[in-house]
DNA sequence: ATACTTTTAGTACATTTGTTCTAAATTCTA
DNA sequence: TAGAATTTAGAACAAATGTACTAAAAGTAT
């Protein structure tokens, strides 16, 4: 299975965005470590911001996978969380440079911008009904007014995690996902019921 | 009283920092929206990365000026971690370009990377110590294993409430920091003892 | 095989930016 | 006030970048 051209671009892309951030990153840049000429490169992708959005378009395509994967299965809500966040953050970070320059990238492509705006209400409300439904099955307890002050938390953690690790975390990079994931599952500790254990 | 040339670009470099974003601003633009030359910027100011070291340097300051007000007060432990967090978040904000382009900054100039590692090491201490404080005082009630997630949480989200903000806040300016703050502080919530009421 | 389309390399140009330099203007000091 | 130091404006240059264009090469369909 040989990579076109385009996706050669974008799996190039991914890794020179993700090591160096989008800027610093060029049209000729990314052609000239693969070998191409940049006018070529610019038949594909007019310039860096088009590729951007293609990349970004790839991650909410796999997140959404997930998530019709996720609801699909049998198992209790409490690990139904647990994966499904641990999952996200393993796809998130796969796209870590869109979180790394979030504000950036925001700022520029407006496109992306609005698009992120409506999926973090989606978001939002998915984690609402997660956790009403938890509430009402008894998984966890927790006081109303404490609920929306958790879902912000849970969504702010849950995009800027990658940049507080980028700079301040030093242990192995193996391990890097699944101790902020620790992390941001803690978040929800407080109010867990006894029958929770792991 | 009259800000001398030194000030008026750091004043200014600030503003347009803050609105646009540290790319996209030039020793150019600076010079051209205070209307002096950039070669006379260039004479006080090499580049833009040494205006951004200035400016953090700035917030350093300002920021440890705050940690030595607030340790000299009377009030109670809580007391002082609200208004301690709540002057943070607003010296914080007026400097929030470093946090909007915090990953982007942090690459380019490794003396601010250098400097902020060190200071979240502090931070993290303080912390710490305010925590099993009060917990010794009665004022929380915190599992040892919880106190290290608590804290990770709390860093973070100080660092980049500002950027969840600057994309997705769309209530009143200045209701801004007083809702992150609030959603901040629900962080301690589930761990209050009962004599804190506000 | 021929005509057509897609893909590719390479060139060229305008713009922006960082940086340096010079000389004039201003301020300070003795 | 005269001379020195500082500050300022503006020009100049190199490098990088986005963008557009041309023409060749490769591939495809009839």
């Amino acid at each position: 299975m040989v990579l076109s051209t385009k996706d050669k671009i974008l799996a190039k892309a991914l890794t020179l965005f993700n090591e160096q951030g989008s800027d610093f990153v060029t049209v000729r840049h990314i052609a000239s470590e693969l070998g191409i000429s940049h006018g070529n490169l610019c038949y594909h992708f007019a310039n860096t911001d088009v590729i951007i959005e293609a990349l970004y378009q790839q991650l909410v395509d796999k997140l959404n996978e997930l998530t019709i994967q996720m609801t699909g299965l049998s198992e209790n809500q409490l690990t139904i969380l647990y994966q499904l966040s641990y999952r996200s953050f393993e796809i998130l970070y796969q796209y870590r440079f869109l979180m790394l320059d979030f504000v950036r990238i925001m700022r520029r492509i407006p496109a992306i911008k609005l698009h992120f705006k409506a999926l973090m209400q989606i978001r939002q409300e998915q984690f609402k009904h997660i956790i009403t439904s938890m509430q009402a099955n008894g998984f966890i307890d927790i006081p109303e007014k404490n609920i929306a002050p958790l879902i912000e938390q849970a969504l702010l953690f849950g995009d800027f995690w990658i940049s507080r690790a980028e700079i301040l975390f030093d242990g192995n990079e193996q391990e890097k996902t699944a101790y902020y994931h620790k992390t941001f599952y803690a978040l929800f500790e407080p109010y867990l019921c006894g029958n929770a254990d792991w």
